[in-house]
RNA sequence: GCCCCUGUGGCGCAAUGGUAGCGCAUUCGAUUUGUAAUCGAAAGGUUAGGGGUUCGAGUCCCCUCUGGGGCUCCA
């Protein structure tokens, strides 16, 4: 949630935010300078700035080489070393096409320019481009500049056009905010879900299997049943019923509910079975409609909820699978309600209070939150767009959430509120949707019973809150780095004998707090109690229970917590009163 | 799918075209230890897979597959 941090902190935000765009995009072009000289045969994409730093495209006959960054990384630096100034000069279509004519790439910016708009140029030294700016006034005004890496990018994103070369590199104000930046990016890589996951022994992948195909080792199996069983009790509690659905259904369902016709390229190949073909599902909602199809329904059922974990498998194109993040296989929190027009917002606002409930649970602070509207091409009537849209925005403003605003960006058959939460390397992921569909309750022929005894058809929205449980998975494991809160943690407590005649006592130790509901390990191995303690700490177990002749002769324990290392003596009950109370 | 990079015991790495090594982890033995790494030994590899060049390939070339950084798309 973004929450009002007070003017003179934004202001300062926003005055860095200015300089550090104004400088990045002036290294943009620096680059592009420096790239031209070094392969004079080179044609120019476009190069912007981005949230942490910028690139430029380049369309050259052979890729760059990590020798030919250094070399022009040099060349920036003595090109800013050499404070040339930047020069900003407008121009008409005629002398910028001139200008840039062996530059077919900005000859179609230029192109795609309404001619109502002035165009510009930005010069330093001998290098000229197509600019909007701002500049910064000085080459020199870069203080702390790095090139990092090397990318192949399709000219305007559309992969039928050709790929350019794409550099990407980052500015700052002074050296110093450089580097803690590049310590962040260190920081963001031992984060990653991926090395954590293989650490702790949580997930793996395997050629064997597949790529995105995921197995949830012991110790992840755990976690996710314990996300699994906190989701099931919250839906309850929320008037929710829980549901299951097969993986596989006929293809007239799927021709039914039209994801043959628009979702076609994500399923998988049919199989047959008794000379019917079947298809693996790639969404839950057709199921979620048979069950609420299999009776009449009066108003006074409405709203019906209708909430599972349910696995879907989609096909996903080799290149973008990234860990759990993004999966060909996975397990959605999702949910269908059925509800009345008058029902509408006060559904929505349900589940905006319950996602936040949930993501709150999991240690969740920062969102960024969009509400998406009605695309050029859709379905249903308009009335219900707009009502919807509406019921939407007043939902999230009755709550004061902040959000963004995609115009024209929802599904084709409704419009929609998206939720994502940052990862360790400050990508967006999307978890939370909030979805009308004005299209299957048509499709199907969903109604319900109105108190006039007519026919009416419902409202349907879809939802998911952690979103697919893969996902969120990877995100909770780099928002804590592995160190879960004590309730996730796979293993809570490891006891630490000194020596072997002290097991007896561990034993009782382990077997009071596993009947209190904790789950504890012993390690009887015959290491010294030095390198049980790294080990514990390294698996990041919350609490280390070192018990020798002291503890066993007292009938105590010595507590060390992950976080504040050595806590003291204290008695077993002692220690799960504390626990207890970090629990709730 | 596309561009680039990558692939060596479970993990992290080494090996000018000439005998595949090291650390961690594992197993066994010794040690019985007081708040982040005890010592020793053993075991573990058709160098992702297939083809080629060469007297000789982990190393060079081609194909396939995996993984990574992006583009596009999305939970």
């Amino acid at each position: 949630m973004m929450l009002d941090h007070g003017t003179l902190e934004q202001d300062h935000n926003n005055q860095t935010d200015i300089l550090r765009h104004k400088m990045r995009h002036s290294a943009a072009h620096i680059m592009a300078d420096a790239v031209l000289q070094l392969f004079p045969q080179a044609k120019m994409g476009i190069g912007p700035p981005t949230q942490d730093g910028f690139y430029y495209d380049f369309d050259v006959p052979q890729p760059f080489t990590p020798d030919d960054l250094i070399q022009i990384e040099e060349l920036m630096n003595k090109t800013i070393s050499q404070n040339q100034p930047f020069i900003r000069k407008e121009l008409t279509r005629d002398e910028a096409k001139l200008l840039f004519a062996d530059q077919p790439y900005k000859l179609e910016i230029i192109e795609a320019i309404p001619d109502a708009e002035t165009l510009s140029i930005y010069s330093h030294g001998n290098f000229t481009d197509l600019c909007q700016g701002p500049h910064v006034e000085n080459s020199s005004d870069i203080p702390a500049m790095k090139l990092l890496n090397i990318a192949g990018a399709y000219w305007r994103g559309d992969e039928s056009r050709p790929m350019l070369q794409r550099i990407y590199g980052t500015a700052f104000e002074n050296q110093e905010a450089l580097e803690d930046h590049l310590e962040k990016l260190e920081e963001a890589l031992r984060r990653d879900h991926r090395t954590i996951g293989r650490d702790l022994g949580l997930f793996s992948a395997h050629e064997e299997i597949g790529p995105g195909l995921i197995v949830w080792h012991p110790k992840g199996g755990i976690l996710r049943s314990l996300i699994e069983d906190y989701w099931r009790d919250i839906h309850y509690r929320h008037g929710y019923n829980i549901v299951y659905s097969p993986h596989i259904g006929k293809s007239n369902l799927w021709e039914t509910s039209g994801h043959l016709g628009f979702y076609k390229e994500n399923m998988y190949a049919p199989m047959e079975i008794d000379d019917q073909e079947y298809f693996l599902k790639p969404m839950n909602c057709p199921f979620h409609i048979m069950i609420y199809r299999s009776g009449l329904h009066s108003y006074r059922e409405l709203p019906l909820r209708i909430g599972e974990l349910g696995t879907v498998y989609r096909y996903e194109r080799s290149g973008v699978m990234h860990g759990l993040m993004r999966v060909r296989g996975f397990t959605q929190d999702d949910a269908h309600i059925f509800c009345m027009p008058d029902q509408v917002e006060s559904e929505v606002g349900g589940v905006l209070d319950l996602t936040f409930e949930i993501l709150n649970a999991f240690g969740f602070k920062d969102y960024q939150i969009s509400l998406s509207t009605r695309p050029e091409k859709y379905v249903g009537e308009l009335s219900l767009w707009d009502h919807a849209t509406s019921s939407l925005e007043s939902a999230l403003q009755s709550r004061g959430l902040e959000h963004d605003i995609d115009e024209g960006g929802g599904a084709f058959y409704g419009p929609k509120i998206d939720i994502k939460i940052k990862d360790a390397l400050d990508r967006e992921w999307q978890c939370s949707t909030v979805q009308f569909d004005f299209n299957l309750p048509e499709r199907f022929d969903l109604t319900f019973q109105d108190s006039d005894g007519e026919r009416r058809r419902p409202y349907m929205v879809h939802r998911a809150i952690l979103g697919s449980l893969e996902r969120f998975f990877g995100v909770l494991i780099e928002h804590y780095a592995g160190a879960f809160p004590l309730w996730l943690a796979p293993n809570q407590v490891t006891i630490i004998p000194i020596a072997d005649r002290h097991y007896d006592y561990c034993e009782s130790v382990r077997d009071t707090l596993s009947n209190s509901g904790f789950r504890v390990e012993i390690d009887n191995r015959g290491e010294r109690m030095n390198q049980k303690i790294r080990q514990a700490q390294m698996q990041k177990v919350p609490y280390m229970l070192v018990i020798g002749d002291r503890e066993q002769e007292n009938q105590m324990i010595s507590a060390r917590s992950r976080e504040s290392g050595d806590l003291g003596s204290m008695s077993v009950h002692d220690l799960i009163s504390k626990m207890q109370s970090e629990i709730k």
